[in-house]
DNA sequence: ACATTCAGTGCAATCGTTAGCGGAGCGTTG
DNA sequence: CAACGCTCCGCTAACGATTGCACTGAATGT
């Protein structure tokens, strides 16, 4: 089933079929031709060789998506919104997985490269990234996505973290608690400092309020876990914690119950991400809701029109988040105030 | 970058680059030129163009993986194992979500043919399927995930469903519950008519036990809030229930948290499936944990054999569930075995 | 009536790779 | 020493689509 296939039964050439099934180039043929083609088209239920032609036109329409983990609830629903927006416009999306890992992520991203990919969506980015910055120096198309980098002005894509960050200070404080926590994450993600700095920020602007930051190795639930349980075994508790996510945040929770305490009752927490179950956490997680799915579609957008216009933006949009508040924050109890 | 920008280095022809540069026939080249050859790649940074290979050997190396939502947790982890056996032998999977939508999932499927997928990996089997008995008839290769279909004998790889719904039953009435609720889900889905009949036959076995099926439109959280409501609303609650799968529980325990009444203390509740969230639901939810990961393996080794070998095996591969108990499950309390 | 334009179509080259065919060179064997 | 086999490698024709160029015939302008 090749064009040669509909050109005989249309008794057209060749040339004539790939123009008449060309929205570029259909003008271009005489209007009955061009039907009596696409009827043969459908006859002989043909479907282009997309592989044939990414080589003569060398464009594949795929997108390749670098992501860490798709088993991160955080992923899928960008992943969609990515695929939201590829989907009407021809693209594919090529997805890869890395794990942190940095051979993992040259390796993908020379995979997809292969495959000819006309543009990235990467986000894995760090402050400083090798990858990343090749990328840049060899001309390719790349949108970073939830994390960016410092090295190279690629466009950007976010949720409003800063603002995020400080409606949930705000929460706590106008409900009482004067001593917080903040979970950081690693200090290379652009999106840790963001946070950090908002964090320290939004504190600033409360009298009598102190807010600490502590770093966590990674943002996973054992993460979480071990640092909480390191600050309840120095009797350093505060009496809310924000968490830089919602998986941080669930290891505060387990490492709460583990030390017999309870949420919000002894500490609130604040998570960060609005995953799906988050919800139906114990107790309902107060969580700052990030669009995920929006700031796929809203990537893939930027990445669509680079690609069109063949140039290299370098736009920053963040997405509105917004403070969900459920039970695990609460007034703090008096002794904690008293302590 | 090609092809003959290497053979020029490395001063013999493209022909010869190629066979160098391929496994399978690097032997008929000489050791010396091929390393030569490979010598000249490397410095060249020289990446073989994915896309003309695919037009050259007509085959893509790629996998069209469809399934109907990535955002359900249930799916990530299978399309991690699907990745995890292609990428080494060079494939990469491309993801197509439906949302169960028929047109959608025709248009992906076609997609995915344009683009030359070499097979697929199917996960939105139903019990009768025109899109997948069409494919069968066009001799594509196929493999169903979790849900087969009973068209057309295409491969499928599943866990043992029976295995962890019997094991559920028997722990619930080991537990001392008499009377038991499976909510069994869509009945055109193979999972759930597996499921149903295990939950009969485990019950069947037991004297003096009564098991009912309550089919529910959609395996969603939504479906499970609702049918659980409709059930207590009538005063029809029994003391346990076996959920389908783990959204549906999560949705049970909404409902029974609207009443007023307590898990596991008025009502004991099995999920299935195992999602990883569910260790930290409220209360932790007691599940069969199915080896999804796994399963994504399972299926891309047995497409990629059936590829490799260019045949179409029906084999059922089912692989073990196990019941992990947590704290949604308990003794029914005397009232409710008196009632 | 003749030059000029233009729409519509065919021709052939091309994208980068692979694979069948065959030839050159060399060693082995009867 | 002729015949043969073997290894290694080059030549060339595909794979299926797109696209610049050239051609045809009809319409238009002067």
């Amino acid at each position: 089933m090749t064009i040669a296939d509909v050109a005989a039964r249309a008794g057209v050439h060749k040339a004539t079929v790939s123009r008449a099934l060309n929205k570029m180039t259909e003008h271009q043929v005489n209007q009955a031709t061009a039907r009596r083609v696409r009827k043969a088209a459908q006859e002989l239920g043909y479907v282009a060789n997309a592989v044939a032609r990414g080589l003569r036109t060398n464009s594949s329409m795929t997108i390749g998506v670098i992501i860490p983990d798709l088993t991160n609830p955080l992923f899928p629903p960008m992943v969609r919104g990515i695929e939201h927006y590829l989907a009407p416009h021809g693209y594919t999306a090529l997805i890869a997985n890395t794990d942190g890992d940095d051979d993992l992520e040259r390796a993908a991203f020379d995979s997809l490269s292969g495959r000819r990919v006309d543009g990235f969506i990467i986000a894995t980015g760090r402050m400083h990234h090798e990858l990343i910055a090749d990328a840049y120096r060899r001309g390719v198309h790349v949108v970073m996505l939830n994390r960016g980098t410092t090295d190279v002005p690629y466009s950007l894509v976010t949720g409003s973290d800063a603002a995020g960050v400080t409606a949930a200070v705000d929460h706590l404080v106008g409900l009482g608690h004067r001593d917080l926590v903040h979970l950081a994450g690693p200090k290379d993600f652009t999106t840790s400092t963001v946070r950090s700095g908002a964090f320290l920020a939004a504190v600033g602007r409360h009298a009598g309020v102190t807010g600490r930051l502590v770093p966590t190795p990674a943002l996973t639930i054992d993460a979480g876990l071990a640092c909480m349980d390191e600050l309840l075994r120095h009797g350093d508790a505060p009496t809310a914690v924000v968490a830089g996510n919602d998986m941080l945040a669930v290891g505060v929770l387990r490492a709460l119950r583990q030390h017999g305490l309870r949420c919000p009752d002894d500490v609130s927490v604040v998570g960060f991400n609005g995953m799906d179950s988050t919800e139906d956490l114990n107790p309902p997680l107060t969580t700052v809701q990030v669009p995920h799915f929006e700031m796929g579609t809203e990537a893939a957008r930027l990445l669509l029109d680079d690609i069109a216009s063949d140039e290299q933006r370098s736009v920053t949009v963040s997405l509105p988040a917004t403070l969900i508040i459920r039970e695990s924050t609460a007034a703090p109890r008096r002794a904690a105030l008293v302590a």
